[in-house]
DNA sequence: CCAGACGTTGTT
DNA sequence: GTCTGG
DNA sequence: CCAGACGTTGTT
DNA sequence: GTCTGG
């Protein structure tokens, strides 16, 4: 990951305007251009502050004897993710937030699959709730992952599909991130479908 | 006890 | 690392 | 989903 | 073409 931005307290949104100045905003969508494996910048506490790290999309649990368990923790589910051991301890203790502009679903209409863009009404920054975790190469090295967590759609992404990622509002990143909250049921909360009158979705004709 | 799993979608 | 299934 | 395999026997 | 593994 190429610079280093943290500010206390600072939302996603708020981030947005630095990253406006990179020219890889666009790969902050898990779209096209973010596909498991592939690394991009993820928003972690650090000395109290908020910075970004790059991460590899597929969470790899520190004890993973294999790498490749990676292609198949893209997503954690909300039910289930402070259970499942690949995800509790990151549950508890690996928090991050994942931005992103927007997000894509595909829809099955008569024999084809097209896909449709969902994004804030506004178009503004938001993030996933996302889990990270820290895997040691046969090198030596770390290697830091993530996954992004689903939960059931809110009315507008259920005509599309059956699940979706979880959104957090501004208020609630601060919550998810913050280290000192440790209640298994306040975090689940904040695993909800988002706001859909907030959302915008529109179907996508551009190339993927 | 030991071996094997550990996970989610379904174009993200 | 920890749990489950055999 | 996409990439890659696409087979058999073996202590049956 | 279809199934499986990643």
């Amino acid at each position: 990951m190429c610079g280093r931005y943290s500010d206390e307290g600072t939302t996603v949104a708020e981030l947005a305007e630095r990253f406006d100045a990179q020219p890889k905003l666009e790969s902050f969508a898990p779209s096209a251009n973010i596909k498991p494996t592939h690394t991009a910048p993820v928003v972690v506490m650090e000395s109290g502050r908020r910075e970004l790290r790059g991460m590899q999309w597929g969470l790899i649990p520190a004890w993973a004897k294999d790498p490749k368990i990676g292609y198949k923790t893209f997503n954690a589910r909300a039910e289930t993710v402070a259970e499942k051991p690949a995800f509790r301890q990151a549950f508890k203790q690996q928090r991050c937030l994942v931005p992103a502009r927007a997000f894509y679903e595909w829809l099955s209409e008569n024999g084809r699959k097209g896909p449709y863009l969902f994004s804030l009404e506004d178009n503004e920054l938001f993030a996933f709730a996302g889990l990270y975790d820290v895997w040691t190469t046969p090198g030596g090295d770390p290697l830091y992952s993530y996954t992004i967590i689903t939960t059931t759609p809110n009315d507008l992404v259920e005509r599309v599909h059956n699940r979706m990622p979880v959104m957090l509002a501004p208020q609630a990143e601060a919550v998810w991130l913050d280290a000192k909250v440790t209640d298994p049921l306040a975090l689940r909360s904040l695993l909800a479908p988002y706001d859909a009158s907030l959302m915008a979705v529109q179907r996508y004709d551009g190339k993927l």
